[in-house]
DNA sequence: TTGGAAAGTCAACAAGGCTGACATAAAACG
DNA sequence: CGTTTTATGTCAGCCTTGTTGACTTTCCAA
């Protein structure tokens, strides 16, 4: 429980007790409720979870994407996804088309009933990142993604990374 | 959809264009899967998920606290987190002390087996925080702080706080 | 003392993870 | 061409962890 500001075994470069790491960990707990809660609102009104949002939101992310590609994303099973999947198809909130170069492979698009859905749920989750944005101000989100990117696992840092380049601007 | 960096109504103080709010909301998406990583494997090996996670780690934050105290924090129905309780008394992890002076009540304590559980999971998740926050750096991780701060519900933020004034040091 | 409120427990159901087994079609390989 | 691998989908069944409804015990106040 080093409590020093003073650096002293070398090991402590910055000033992190275990107090510090807790609160840290129960500020990412408590902030995870809160940027679900907007989403999970608008998602329970319509019979959907989670689970739905997840691909939604990387369909529109990466149109055409194909299923294999999205459950590497999602990190869940294919019997797992494909069960969302089956029910957003036949809401007409997705569409499937069969690959032209290789037909094994289905390209997932979202239906413009989809992307209603989508911009829903995006419009109330941006709302909430931004009027955090806002209320700490740049240097802190700066700092905020930082921190982020290096609790990820290298993996999914990667992918991560990935989907920024294809996205658009940093 | 401003893009640009001069404030164009007012409304723009910061420049949040939505490609960088949905940066945002997906690296709070891959972060917090690498957040739950390292307990969730220690835990599968025991034969216990997430909810058996919270509901020790706080039960050890705030010993003695009773079913319905917890039962605000975690945000979930009495009988779920009962569930959940029950398999920990019944493995001798947890000890559920009926109240004194109000007998409908029971206090939560961690038992040894509990406490050792509790510290190999918060030590995991506590070295991965480390080292994000060496990674990223002190103005990053004040940064970090703010913004998760500014993320949560109202209600949610208040518990939060009331737990790091009976936590300790800032 | 009686009725309501509060704390906790039991039962049953749903969402969404998981594994395993299997089917089909297409591609890739030899 | 025949075989194997890959991509996808499906069925069955299990587990965790949410939910609601019904119930008991306890406390308190009228």
């Amino acid at each position: 429980m080093d409590k020093g500001g003073a650096p002293g075994g070398g090991e402590t470069l910055l000033f992190l007790t275990d107090e510090q790491l807790r609160q840290g960990i129960e500020a990412v707990f408590f902030a995870y409720r809160g940027f679900t809660a907007d989403p999970d609102r608008i998602l329970e009104a319509k019979g959907y979870g989670r689970a739905h949002h997840r691909a939604i939101h990387f369909i529109n992310r990466a149109p055409g994407t194909t299923v294999n590609n999205l459950l590497a994303i999602l990190g869940v099973t294919k019997q797992s996804l494909n069960r969302v999947l089956r029910t957003l198809i036949e809401d007409g909130l997705v569409e499937s088309r069969i690959g032209r170069v290789d037909k094994r492979e289905r390209h997932l698009f979202l239906t413009p009933k989809g992307e209603d859905l989508e911009r829903a749920l995006s419009d109330a989750q941006r709302a909430r990142m931004r009027a955090a944005y806002r209320a700490a101000g740049p240097a802190a989100v700066a700092g905020f993604r930082q921190v982020l990117e290096a609790m990820m696992d290298p993996e999914q840092r990667s992918q991560y990374l990935s989907l920024r380049e294809g996205g658009g601007n940093g």
